[in-house]
RNA sequence: UGACCCAUGGUGUAAUCGGCAACACAUCUGAUUUUGGUUCAGACAUUCUAGGUUCGAGUCCUAGUGGGUCAACCA
């Protein structure tokens, strides 16, 4: 993982040094990671959780896992399963505090009854419409509920009698009574409690009435001792309630702070958007490797490593705006360069025959597993007179400055010999075949006494030995840098599947050395000059699948395109 | 036409008490290289605008401009 190399404090830091400096809360930091179960965490939330738990460790603190499950038509246990298991694979460990709000129903109870008491909280009757109505908008002030103006006993009553299921789904709700006329549309009386005969996936039946996420937030962080509450943007108007209610039951008041949710470009992070292409069949699933949820990413074949490095270089900061995914795709290819061994693979196979090189030999060649660490090792390469190099490695008519193969130029097999190609073979169609080459005896990997200057190394495989296998060569989802975010000439939003990317998965057969015949799930390699891979886990040792993580750079590319 | 928040290279961030605008990614040059990878060297900004305070302003003050969020019995 990243070393700490910052020496400026980020905003929050400063804010918790701030807290340290009076004492606010006996120099403790505390903090928290409350997903709602009812989808798969993506990157958006690894940065939040990143977040959370190395500022808690940064400052000795700890932090909690805590599903904020008040919604029980949408939650379910399958995603409290999976939000977990992503959190743990990105390497970090809530220990035993693992909570639920739903935990606290019964204290949240009393909290409203407690609310209800001092006359800060109503039983309402108005339908949601109704209520709606009296809202106002930003600009015009709203009107108070006929309700308004129960008596404490009679909303004790009632609100006791929502508990015991006495009335209909929707025709009370409990709301906090604060001030009709607020320029914060949420301190215009916001609901508290609603009725709803759901079952909820911990608690069953017991409950038919359920805190909204302003009661049981702000006072979970409360009941948890949570000191530093960090959410994302959106949730900055809230602030003012969410002081508002606990203050008003006058328990521990963590401080709630907001910075600006990662956005990277080319990416969604909506969960409804996101669960649309799940459902649709745009992809495969949750964990499709297009997918920016951290189940994605990790079939696709990040590590946590770099996400965290992502979500560190990204800063926290409370402006918001897009960042380059390109940063990403550097995170990986830094982490990817350090720890992959290099593997043979070619992605589109062209037979090339060594003419001068005996048809029956095999020489096993040495080649080092990874040049960026010496530990890794070396391992054997058949070599024979029967190859397959990649097709775009050849150029019967090759622009200036093309360092690969063409017709009596020569090449260096990496880790092997120098070939020259000698002839080309091509069928009645006129597509090339294979070709003829020679070899330089002397000029072996190592002990090269031959004196040619080969200016390419391409990598190879032997055709004998050669694996089949898929390879799925991925790309980004969308192609456009913000597919949620555009508008018609009318200004009515543009749907963001017209910006999915047609090209985003392309399916191939490749030629692979037969070491690759031991990868297991997600194990990660560099297929020489094309890229980083993984093992696909539905991969069965008949049917070897390589996902493409990223593609390597490509200078060349980048040339030759212009 | 309300409230709250934000504004520094193409992008994301940094700049202590007001003191030569720094880092990463991207882009472009060049060097090295048995991966056109890696590595190394170099290039790339009048800090949203206009006033003001000051010897000195990205930073402080005033007025604008631009952008985001808020009108679920979602979180």
């Amino acid at each position: 993982m990243s070393e700490e190399k910052r020496t400026s404090l980020n905003f929050v830091e400063q804010i918790i040094e701030e807290h340290n400096a009076s004492d606010r809360f006996g120099q403790k930091v505390h903090t928290r990671f409350p997903p709602e179960p009812n989808g798969y965490l993506h990157i958006g939330h690894a940065k939040s959780i990143y977040t959370n738990f190395s500022l808690a460790k940064k400052y000795g603190g700890k932090t909690n896992l805590r599903f904020d499950d008040t919604n029980p038509v949408t939650e379910d246990t399958e995603y409290v399963e999976s939000i977990q298991e992503d959190i743990k694979w990105l390497g970090f460990d809530w220990e035993d505090r693992l909570f639920f709000a739903s935990d606290y129903f019964e204290q949240l109870y009393t909290y409203a009854l407690d609310l209800i008491k001092k006359g800060k909280a109503y039983v309402d009757d108005s339908t949601a419409e109704e209520i709606a109505a009296l809202k106002g908008t930003p600009t015009r002030p709203g009107e108070p509920s006929p309700y308004r103006s129960r008596t404490i006993e009679e909303n004790l009553d009632l609100f006791e009698r929502m508990r015991k299921g006495e009335f209909e789904e929707g025709s009370k709700v409990l709301r906090a009574k604060i001030d009709m006329s607020s320029p914060n549309m949420l301190l215009r009386d916001p609901v508290l409690y609603r009725i709803k005969f759901a079952a909820h996936h911990r608690t069953g039946d017991k409950w038919c009435i359920y805190p909204m996420y302003d009661m049981a937030h702000g006072y979970s962080d409360s009941i948890e001792g949570i000191t530093h509450s960090v959410c994302t943007l959106e949730f900055e108007n809230h602030r003012p309630l969410y002081d508002w209610l606990i203050d008003a039951v006058g328990i521990h008041h963590p401080q709630q702070i907001e910075f600006s949710r990662l956005n990277p470009s080319y990416m969604i992070t909506s969960k409804r958007k996101l669960r649309q292409l799940v459902e649709e069949g745009h992809l495969t699933g949750w964990n499709d490797p297009r997918m920016p949820t951290i189940s994605g990413l990790r079939r696709r074949g990040y590590t946590p490593e770099s996400i965290c490095n992502f979500a560190e270089k990204t800063g926290l900061t409370k402006r918001d705006g897009i960042t380059d995914v390109l940063l990403l795709e550097d995170c990986v290819r830094q982490h990817l360069n350090k720890i992959t061994p290099r593997m043979m693979a070619v992605l589109s196979p062209l037979k090339i025959t060594i003419t001068n090189y005996p048809e029956d030999k095999v020489e096993m060649m040495e080649v080092v597993n990874n040049p960026e660490d010496e530990s890794a090792g070396t391992r054997e390469l058949p070599f024979s007179n029967k190859l397959y190099i990649e097709t775009t490695d050849f150029m019967e008519d090759p622009p200036r400055k093309y360092f690969r193969l063409a017709p009596g130029k020569v090449v260096r097999l990496k880790g092997a010999y120098i070939i020259q190609c000698d002839e080309v073979i091509k069928d009645d169609a006129g597509e090339i075949i294979e070709l003829k080459c020679s070899y330089i005896e002397n000029s072996k990997s190592g002990e090269d006494t031959s004196g040619v200057k080969a200016k390419g190394t391409i990598h190879w495989v032997s055709v004998p030995h050669a694996e089949e296998v898929e390879v799925r060569l991925y790309d980004r989802l969308f192609t456009d840098p913000t597919p949620g975010n555009h508008k018609d000439e009318d200004g009515n939003p543009i749907d963001f599947k017209t910006f999915l990317n047609p090209e985003s998965l392309q399916v191939i057969k490749a030629q692979v050395e037969p070491s690759l015949q031991n990868a297991r799930p997600l194990d990660k390699f560099q297929f020489m000059r094309k890229g980083y891979f993984c093992l696909d886990p539905d991969s069965t040792s008949e049917h070897l699948i390589f996902n493409r993580t990223v593609t390597l750079r490509d200078s060349w590319a980048k040339k030759t395109k212009k």
